[in-house]
Parts: C-alpha cells; structure tokens; sequence
DNA sequence: TGCTTGATTGTCT
DNA sequence: GACAATCAAGCAG
C-alpha cells in the first residue's frame, strides 16, 4: 500500500525500472511486472496503478501474438525495437490495449497489461470511465515526442480514494475502473498518443516503478490467456500471471 | 478496394 | 449468458 496523506503529495514507490529490466523474454518479464506501479501523467493530472495482472506474448513463433510469423507493420513496428517501451494497439473499434515491448535482442515479444489496483487519481480515473470510450486519432510514429513532460515523481490523491483502497474491500463500481486492458486504458488516459513511449525514462509521461516487484511466487497465479481462441496450440500455454487472491484481477 | 476479423466492454434479458 | 457496438488492421482479389 502506498502511504500518503490528503495535504502531502504522494510518492511513487521505488526507482523506476530500468531498460535493461524489459531485455529479456516476455514469458520471464511478465511475472515480475505483478506488483509495480504504472504512472501516467496526463493534461487531466496524474494516475496509478499497481500492476496485478498481465500476460506474455512470445514473439513470431506465438501464434497468439501480433507479431506471429513475424508480422511487422505500422502496427507492430515498436515491438521490432529497443525494449521499454509501450506498444498501444486499438481494438474492436472503440478500445485501447496497453503493451510492455520486451525480448532479447529486438524479438518483437510483447507483455499486456490487464488489470491494475488504482492507487492514485481515483476521481479522475472515474471521470474518463463515466465518458463513452472512443478512439481518438492517427496512431503516432515510432518514439513520437511524448504530449507532456513531467520531471516529477509526485502523484496527488484524494482522500475518499486513498480510504477505497485502503479498505482492501472495493466497490464493484471501483473494481471495475481498471479490470481489464481496456477499462485502465480509459481510466489512465492512454491513447495512441503514447504509442513508442519509453517506460523507464523519467521525462516520459508514461513510466513504471519498481513498486512491490518481484514478487515471491507463491503470490503469483498462472493461467491460459484470454481471448486467443484461435491461437491452436498455443492459447493453453499458462501465461497469463496475475496476483493471487486480488480483488482488481479482470477474469 | 472491399471484406473479415478481433489480446473488449456494456447492456439487456 | 447473449448480443450489439464500432472501426483499425490485415488480407485477398
């Protein structure tokens, strides 16, 4: 839990992990994602989350991946260069899916984030889901200057949002600000405009922190991924990891 | 150029 | 649980 008072601003816990972090497969990062905080400053203010469940994309021999067969298109692009960073894709017409980019040596492997724990910007977070998702925009070139840079690492809260997560009881309404890929992406503000943007950079306006992670494993659940029916083979593989028994896990 | 698909979500019954 | 919304990306011709 991240300590913070209504006055003080709050500090993102631990030093943002570093590029080299994400140089390695997918199927090895993902787990250690679970429990780090993604912050996006945005034009609205700030948000947060930790990170409690993702799943692994392992690149052209997946077919479950975008870059099976090793697809490489405007779409793709990022994944086919350095790790760290984000790779956002719009979906189904209407909704936004954020990705960590990793893989050794520019294996375009990917890791989805799908739910996160809000721990900051709770009132804001409601106000982008209380508006109808639309897609907004051309997606942006590879490493796009980022809409905003912010220098700080501060992050302010309510106090009616700090007591929701502290409860550790969530409201279904409250649950539902960030349970699944699409929901935190409206929650967080990511759109198409953060598409490229480096992770570990602390001028971008897209950073994750080091948080609570790695966790031990025993904290860790596996699973298949969701929606790859038609990946054959490869949709049984358990590479959907999220933090046992949390409440804000999407499925 | 036109058709099909899709790493989802919200609403209705 | 079923289904509609909605459109970018990918692919076939």
């Amino acid at each position: 839990m991240v300590e913070s008072s209504a006055k003080e601003p709050q500090r993102i816990p631990g030093p943002l992990l570093p590029q080299g972090f994400y140089d390695r497969p997918a199927v090895e990062v993902a787990p250690e994602l679970l429990g780090a905080v993604l912050v996006h400053d945005g034009p609205e203010g700030c948000t947060c989350g930790r990170i409690v469940e993702v799943e692994a994309y392992a690149g052209p021999e997946d077919r479950a991946a975008h870059s099976w067969g090793g697809r490489r298109t405007a779409r793709t692009e990022v994944m086919y260069g350095p790790p760290g960073r984000t790779y956002v894709f719009a979906i189904y017409g209407m909704h936004w899916c954020f990705n960590v980019v990793a893989g050794p040596g520019g294996k375009p492997e990917a890791i989805l984030v799908r739910a996160l724990e809000p721990l900051c910007g709770l009132e804001l977070m409601r106000r982008r889901r209380s508006r109808p998702a639309r897609l907004r925009g051309p997606q942006p070139e590879v490493g796009a200057a980022p809409a905003r840079l912010n220098e700080t690492f501060h992050c302010h809260s309510s106090p009616a949002a700090e007591r929701l997560v502290e409860s550790r009881r969530p409201e279904r309404a409250s649950r539902l600000l960030t349970a699944g890929p699409a929901r935190l992406c409206q929650a967080l503000g990511i759109t198409g405009e953060a598409y490229g943007l480096p992770l570990w950079e602390p001028s971008s306006p897209l950073r994750i922190h080091r948080g609570e992670a790695p966790l031990p494993p025993g904290r860790i659940a596996t699973g298949p991924r969701v929606g790859v029916d038609y990946a054959g083979a490869w949709r049984e593989r358990p590479w959907r990891f999220w933090i046992r028994d949390n409440p804000f896990v999407s499925a």
